[in-house]
DNA sequence: CTGTAATATGACAGTGGAGTCATGTTTATT
DNA sequence: AATAAACATGACTCCACTGTCATATTACAG
């Protein structure tokens, strides 16, 4: 044994002590890239497999390392699921900020951001399932990914209103029933293999998008 | 061994023998009466715990019953989460059903079904985590959840668009988009304990349902 | 070329849980 | 009282998986 043992097994040995926190970070290019595809086949394992049915064993198989190997770069199983999580969180915001960047106004601000949306979960079917599998794994995670989410929503949403375009409304409540509404939509068109779409193609249609920009626009009443 | 080695351990022996279908049903009441404690303990270690991390040794323990108890009454750990699943939705469609049985209109309805999800949720925490990890544990029961849900907002819909209170509008499309809503709204005000409310209670606001209520009655714009 | 830090290996210990089974107890019927 | 079906028990088998560790390999600095 070298005298590495403590500052790679344990995390840093010179840490506050309390958790063990902090990724196990390698310092070298081949470290890096072994964490790399570790990670990948992860999200593979996780998303197709689910948390507690995806194993280390298959995640280090599917990356083409050896079991030991996994544990010089993640604490625990929880923590790689964890950082996945968070991962996931930053590419979807990313997307959506991109995708609502230069939209002319809010209402089609909100219609690029669905369509994004969409657009992410149909790209990453397996990987949407473990935000959603986050809430009851890794719950400070899931707090974390919903919380931005949201708040993003709100900052959008009070500028529209200190614009006019928006009537006065309370956004955390309107931002959390958006969200629940692109949730549903994506797992009913995109996510369940049991429901039938129209060209059976796995997307949202035109038809719903444009239901959905109704409802936003005028309610339910005629 | 006695001769109903058979008849019990392996399901109806009658059976067309393809699956082990069907529940294995006592025939007397105190039968019944232990297959009904191993299912509200089984609610209680899911609702608690999650399915992957409750096991079928706690809910024996909590349901005051040996080990071998269980496998008389259910044939695997998942079946019974699948009965735990249906039992879920039954209740909820039946408390909806009898919260908008008399509303005057339709919009009254869509308010109490908002509040009497809200209410079972808040009156069933714990239970209501089984119905969301449904989705990855028992896909099949989790489709018949949501579909029978749909179904009925579907029907709903489709009266107030005949009568003339709704506008033309694509059933379906809406009924996701109000489960979404009514879904994560209970989400960030009833079943996220990081989440601050106004007076710390765990419920939905007045303000936020008033919210939602405007929202379905005029959409976004002033 | 050599020493050392970083990275990698895979067998293994330890653990916990699902489902089984031979046996035991209750209940009702005749 | 006898008998049998229904119900109940809990020890046990089998299995898979997480996390560890002693050892091996790679790569780079001097």
């Amino acid at each position: 044994m070298k005298t590495t043992d403590k500052s790679l097994q344990n995390g840093s040995a010179v840490d506050s002590a309390q958790k063990p926190s902090g990724s196990l970070s390698p310092v070298t290019p081949r470290g890096e890239a072994t964490r790399r595809k570790i990670l990948d086949a992860a999200e593979e394992v996780f998303g197709q497999m689910g948390y507690y049915e995806g194993s280390v064993s298959e995640i280090t198989r599917r990356a083409g390392v050896a079991q030991g190997t996994f544990y010089l770069y993640f604490h625990t199983k929880k923590d790689i699921f964890a950082e996945l999580v968070t991962d996931i969180g930053k590419r979807l915001r990313a997307d959506s900020s991109a995708a609502i960047a230069n939209a002319p106004d809010r209402l089609s601000a909100e219609k690029e951001g669905f369509k994004a949306f969409f657009e992410f979960v149909k790209q990453h079917r397996n990987v949407y399932n473990i935000v959603q599998e986050a809430e009851r794994v890794a719950p400070d995670a899931a707090k974390e990914y919903y919380q931005r989410f949201s708040e993003g929503y709100q900052r959008g949403l009070q500028i529209a209103i200190d614009q006019g375009e928006f009537r006065q409304l309370d956004t955390e409540t309107v931002g959390y029933a958006l969200m629940g509404m692109a949730h549903f939509l994506a797992l009913r068109w995109i996510l369940w293999p049991w429901q039938e779409n129209e060209g059976g193609a796995l997307e949202v249609p035109e038809l719903v998008l444009n239901e959905i920009m109704a409802f936003l626009r005028h309610g339910l009443i005629p």
